[in-house]
DNA sequence: TTTTCCTATGAACACGCGTTTACAATCTCG
DNA sequence: CGAGATTGTAAACGCGTGTTCATAGGAAAA
């Protein structure tokens, strides 16, 4: 049925052609040192002609490694029309790519669905990946300490640093801090004081540390922490639009400038102002983080601070797979990416 | 070194703890009839206790398929800031998962570059993934023709369906011809008359058939096609800008309406524009393509064609797994997805 | 020359599962 | 009640590769 595919050359055949034994054809192969230069030659031509590669099943049940890593993203409601993580996708697929391993990617809805959680269990187990990465995760999600304590690699972003010493998980993260640090300074540097900031989700990592970030930027430029213009709400556009909403709807006194957790919220918040008559920056001066793909061509055109995403992925992938390969478990300190840079376009206005 | 791995069960050790042998152990898994209920129940029950999953590279070993498509993703520059081929990624994923099979992602620049040649073949050989889906692939390109004549199942998208019978080719099109006739009847409709289009790659499949059905959509509502109207571009942004302004610059007389390849040459041209101090729609009336993740926030919202990504997506994956299983091939004459619908926003005014 | 040691290579086994074949137990019908 | 048909199960083989182990041959050392 299935058999009607061209000839199967295998190692069997590179033998007999090449007049060795197969274990010959391995040892060339793997590259290994105690084989003459002329044997090699002679393999290795016979390999070229007939274009033989080794067949990847035999050679994981032979004991070496999948050269395959799972990449779970996660995604609550939203159906893949996220941008920023089909950028992380493809920047994973890349980095992976230039590496010699390959990526197989799973889309998950909700990652403490037992369903769900058991397909992810079952692409490490039945298909063997050497490791995984998660994009979106919650902090300490269960199925994800399981994996670990199972012996999994796992990369991951947007999470606590554990502790403990654990060779099985890499963690890289954005310096979110600094990019706060940015946005704050460039609006104290136009005269801004009064400043406010929609939050993102506190719950996870990323919303945690931007908000920190915007407290200690605050205090390094001597500015004062309103609370009242500090606006709860989360990454997605809705969110931003609800928080700016139920803000304007109170009547509290408006801050001069405001800052947002990322693009999606600022777009949303940006949203609400203009239904009510306000437009920025005129009225507000807003920045952005992360600089979707849409900034530069919304109206107005978005301030914001840049994320080198591709950096990070980059790096998480790297050391996921030297973690795999075992080469020196725990070295190289994962220095932070540098990344983050402020793009000023129109949002903002001196004061 | 990698067998600190947790017990490693087996399905000689299920056999071992079920008090049966190796084959009934396969018998159970694989769902086959002879097996007694009581047999089976036993089995089932050390599997379930044991979170037993069978190896696949042993499978595959023993003659089974990898459940596991490619999708190879032709990048020409662009790092992967292509959302419309991310939309398709993900979609490809998703539709897979729910049938079973994993998606292996590769990312080429050059299809006619050796080195990507190869590795894309590396991947069929190598590890055996049972079909390939090629996004961004040009007509006829040779890495392709080569594949389907080895024996290789491939799906593609905006390709010319081949004239012979080919039981490894699944085609999958956008009904583009019908795109146009929407695009245009609205504007007949609005009352223009003068009607341009600023075309595509007219070396890929869309682009063709975009300017046909232009025609087809003209002559339909008896309006006179003018060349000079006719403006050659591409498929991305710069080329929509490019071929606006020197049209402009040509001093030529304007149309009232035109349309376009795709929402990204329309974001070029609306740009020049803006540059010539002329504005959408009340200068001209402008009608894009795609629906693009930007177009709704685009100033003004684009009125644009939007076309089932996701419902072909799942026709072309859903196609190549039938034939993948082998079920009837050649069967079910591929009906066209019904898809594309007119999306009014802001960009067109009755004239 | 003899002994020792290394090098090159092939034979054999392991990896985990599907499948085929063979055999035993049960059942059916004459 | 016995011969053939059917069913449940086990043993054995093949898939393609990595790896260990044994050996033949030759070179270096004595």
């Amino acid at each position: 049925m299935s058999k009607l595919r061209k000839s199967e050359i295998n190692s069997v055949e590179i033998a007999r052609l090449a007049g060795v034994s197969r274990s010959t054809v391995s040892r060339v192969v793997n590259n290994y040192a105690n084989v003459p230069p002329e044997t090699r030659a002679k393999v290795m031509k016979v390999i070229e002609e007939h274009r033989y590669v080794p067949n990847l099943s035999a050679q994981v049940l032979a004991g070496k490694g999948t050269r395959t890593i799972g990449l779970f993203v996660i995604e609550a409601g939203h159906v893949s029309s996220d941008m920023l993580s089909n950028m992380l996708i493809a920047s994973v697929i890349e980095n992976a790519s230039a590496l010699g391993y390959y990526v197989l990617t799973h889309i998950i809805r909700d990652a403490s669905d037992a369903d769900s959680a058991r397909s992810v269990k079952d692409i490490f187990y039945q298909r063997r990946i050497d490791g995984g990465i998660f994009i979106g995760a919650a902090n300490e999600e269960p199925l994800i300490e399981e994996l670990i304590a199972e012996g999994f690699k796992i990369g991951l972003v947007d999470q606590h640093l554990p502790g403990r010493n654990e060779p099985n998980r890499v963690v890289v993260n954005f310096d979110n801090e600094r990019g706060m640090l940015l946005a704050v300074g460039y609006l104290a540097g136009l005269g801004h004081k009064r400043i406010g900031i929609v939050n993102g989700d506190m719950k996870r990592l990323s919303g945690q540390d931007k908000y920190d970030g915007f407290l200690a930027a605050m205090k390094e430029h001597g500015l004062p922490v309103e609370p009242r213009w500090v606006l709860p709400a989360g990454f997605h556009e809705e969110e931003g639009y609800e928080a700016m909403r139920s803000f304007l709807r109170s009547g509290e006194e408006r801050p001069t400038a405001i800052v947002m957790a990322n693009d999606s919220v600022a777009f949303g918040a940006i949203r609400a102002l203009r239904e009510q008559g306000l437009s920025v920056p005129e009225d507000l001066s807003v920045v952005g983080f992360d600089d979707h793909a849409l900034s530069a061509r919304f109206q107005p055109a978005l301030t914001t601070v840049k994320v080198d995403f591709d950096g990070m992925m980059r790096q998480l992938t790297e050391s996921l797979i030297v973690r795999i390969e075992g080469e020196a478990a725990g070295q190289a300190p994962e220095e932070p990416p540098a990344g983050s840079r402020l793009i000023v376009r129109d949002s903002c206005r001196p004061l």
